[in-house]
DNA sequence: TCGATGCTTCGACGTGCACCGAAGCCATCG
DNA sequence: CGATGGCTTCGGTGCACGTCGAAGCATCGA
C-alpha cells in the first residue's frame, strides 16, 4: 500500500487549529468585515502577528480581503467556511465535560443568542426557529422550508425584503432561502439561509438585536421582543436577554 | 474588551489539522474498526508514533476504542466526527485550482465512489441519490426523505431490512432515517442516514461494493451495477468502475 | 510637504511537538 | 512456560512556526 497524500482538509483544519487564528475566526463569525487592527485585538497579539494570520488565511481561501484606504478589511470567505466552523464546535461542545460551562460567565451570552455568521442562532435562534414553524409562518418543504402566505404577509409587515411573489426560481434558490442549520450550544436546528439572513439584517438595523462588540453574541430590545413576540413568549425571551 | 478565550473548536481543529493524524482520520472515514497497526500504516508512521496519535485522538474525543486481546480497534466517534470532516473537506475541495486536480491519479477512484463514514459517496453516491428520486423510491417529507410504498417492497427485495412497517416511530428517528448529505467532490447532496448505512452495508456484504485497502474508496462489481441498474445507468456505472 | 496612522516585511528568538530508537508490558501461541 | 507479536512508554533530537522589535511603505489629514 502506497502512503496516501494528506488530505486536503489538513491544511485548512491546521489553519483554524491555531488558538489564535481560531480567536480571529471566531470574531468573523459575526458575519461583518473587520479591519486588520480589530483582528489583531480579536486575537490578542500584535498587528505583526496578525498581519501574518491573515496572509495565510487568504492564502487558504477561509478569508477574503476588501482594501479601502489605508485600512484592510476582511470577512469569511462564505457560508461554507462558517459551516465548517460550526460543524467543528458542535463536535467540540459535544462532551459531556463541557456540559456545566454553559451557565458560567463569559459563555451565558454566547449560549443566549448569536450569530451563527449571517443569521440567528443560540436559545434565542432555536425558540424563533420554534415559532415559526408552531405558527405556520413557515412549513417544511423537500428538505427546506417555505413561506406559507400567511407568512408571506406576516414576515413582509416586518420589513424583510422577500424574493419575487412567483419563487418560481431553481431549485437550488429555493434550497437556500430557508433551511436548517444544526446550532452547536443548543444541539437542535435553527434556520439558516437568505430568510434567515435577512431577518437579523434587518433586526440589527432596528435595533431590535444589537452586535456585542468583539464577540458573535447579541442583545435583545424590549423593543426586538415585542417584535418577535407573535413567535416567541415575551417573557422567556425578557429573561434571557 | 478582554481577550477571549481560545475557542473550543481550535482544539478540535488542531487535532485534524496535523498531517499524520489527517491520513488516519481519512481511513477512518470508512467508518469501520481499525487496528492501531492498520492505522499507523495509513499515517504512513511507526507505530510508536501511531500510539502517540490515538492517545490524543482519543482524549480530544475524535474516536473511541475497542480493546480485543491484543489488538486495539478504533473507530470515529460518530456522525458527527464525521460531518465535521466532511464540511472541512467541502472547504477545501472549493478552491478553483483544485478543480482539475479530480481527474488525476490518486484522487480518481475517490471522486468515483467513496464512504462517506456510514454510507455511499461521490459520483455512484450522487448518481444512486438521483436515481432513488426519480424513480419515485424515496420522496421528500418535511426535511427528510421517506420510503414510498413501491420503494418498500424494492429496497427490502435487495435484501435491506427496514424498520417496522408503522413507521410510527419518533420524528427524529424518520429524521435520521434518510436525509441529505452535502458531498465534497460532487458539490450537491447524497442520500445519508441509517438507510443509506443499511444500504452500503448490505452492498459490501454482497460483493456489490469493495474497499479499496487502505483508502475510502469503493469499487463497483458488475453484479453491483446489476443490482443498482433500477435507479443508475449501467453504461455509465461501468464507465466509472 | 510633513507628520500621524494602519499595516506589512524582515530578522531573530523560543518553544511546542512530531518523530524514532530502545525498552517494557501484556496477550496469545506453540 | 518461553517465544512471538502488537502496542505503549520513555528519552532525546530536530524542525516548524508563532511571536515580537525594528524598520519600511502606503494613505490620510493638515
Amino acid at each position: 500500500m502506497t502512503i496516501s497524500p494528506e488530505p486536503r482538509f489538513a491544511k485548512i483544519a491546521s489553519m483554524i487549529g491555531d488558538p489564535t487564528r481560531a480567536r480571529m475566526l471566531s470574531a468573523l463569525m459575526g458575519g461583518e468585515f473587520l479591519a486588520a487592527g480589530e483582528l489583531a485585538a480579536a486575537g490578542g497579539v500584535s498587528p505583526q502577528t496578525a498581519s501574518m494570520h491573515i496572509a495565510k488565511l487568504l492564502d487558504a481561501e477561509l478569508i477574503v480581503l476588501r482594501t479601502q484606504g489605508r485600512h484592510r478589511y476582511v470577512r469569511l470567505a462564505g457560508e461554507e467556511v462558517a459551516h465548517a466552523l460550526e460543524a467543528l464546535s458542535f463536535v467540540a461542545e459535544r462532551s459531556s465535560a463541557n456540559a456545566d460551562k454553559w451557565a458560567q460567565g463569559a459563555y451565558r451570552p454566547l449560549k443566549a443568542a448569536r450569530t451563527c455568521y449571517s443569521h440567528l442562532a443560540g436559545e434565542l435562534g432555536v425558540a424563533l426557529f420554534d415559532g415559526l414553524l408552531r405558527r405556520g409562518t413557515i412549513v417544511p418543504d423537500a428538505g427546506h422550508f417555505r413561506l406559507t402566505p400567511v407568512g408571506r404577509v406576516e414576515v413582509s409587515r416586518l420589513g424583510v425584503p422577500l424574493p419575487d411573489a412567483s419563487m418560481s426560481a431553481s431549485a437550488s434558490a429555493a434550497r437556500r432561502f430557508a433551511r436548517p442549520c444544526l446550532d452547536w450550544s443548543e444541539r437542535r436546528d435553527h434556520l439558516s439561509g437568505t430568510l434567515a439572513t435577512a431577518l437579523l439584517e434587518r433586526g440589527i438595523e432596528r435595533k431590535w438585536l444589537a452586535r456585542v462588540a468583539g464577540s458573535r453574541a447579541l442583545t435583545l430590545s424590549p423593543a426586538g421582543a415585542a417584535a418577535l413576540a407573535p413567535w416567541i413568549d415575551a417573557g422567556a425571551v425578557a429573561r434571557r436577554a
